[in-house]
DNA sequence: TTAGTGATATCC
DNA sequence: GATATCACTAAA
């Protein structure tokens, strides 16, 4: 089963749990189709939200946030790394979940690497797109919450809460 | 631990 | 126009 916007259309602490254990499919062309099951997300959640990048007001790059559900957000870290979020929550909320780690692949730069994702994505939509997709299998891991990752300039409170999900080992 | 890398926001 | 910042990775 595709999930279609409607499963995006929800709160980002609602979609980011749900999200693990899914399956992002990229078909790169009609015989190459990567499949890569997703272990760790996290949210980035309003403006209140001092890691989340429409802290700062919207923006050029920040719009998307803004917008549609169920778009993806493509954003080029340090020069070199692309970093997949999907927006989530209603119009005018501005939220994302970031794919931090696939089973195979962690670390949410090496992810983008593998499944050749990059700025062209940016403000496509993940569902209802002929070149990537989620896919649910039904197999829902265990999970676990840990604070988020690389945001220490966010402060104590931001930087502490435990909007990280992690799929539990077996 | 540090270098590499470039888009974005912010300040002239 | 210029510069400071940054949701990372690989090599050592």
């Amino acid at each position: 089963m595709i999930l279609q916007r409607d499963f995006f259309e929800r709160d980002a602490l609602v979609v980011a749990p749900e999200l693990i254990g899914k399956i992002i499919v990229r078909k790169l062309d009609d015989h190459t189709i990567l499949r890569e099951r997703i272990s760790e997300t996290e949210v980035y959640r309003g403006e209140e939200d001092k890691a989340c990048h429409a802290s700062k007001g919207k923006t050029q790059r920040t719009k998307i946030l803004y917008g549609e559900s169920g778009k993806i957000y493509v954003y080029l870290c340090y020069g070199i790394h692309w970093l997949m979020n999907i927006v989530t929550g209603e119009r005018n909320n501005p939220q994302c979940v970031l794919i931090r780690c696939g089973e195979v692949h962690n670390g949410p730069a090496k992810l983008t690497k593998y499944l050749q994702i990059d700025g062209n994505f940016n403000d496509q939509k993940i569902y209802e797109n002929p070149h990537v997709w989620i896919e649910d299998d039904g197999f829902q891991p265990e999970l676990k919450t840990a604070p988020r990752v690389g945001i220490d300039y966010a402060g104590d409170y931001w930087r502490d809460i435990a909007w990280r999900y992690i799929a539990e080992k077996k």
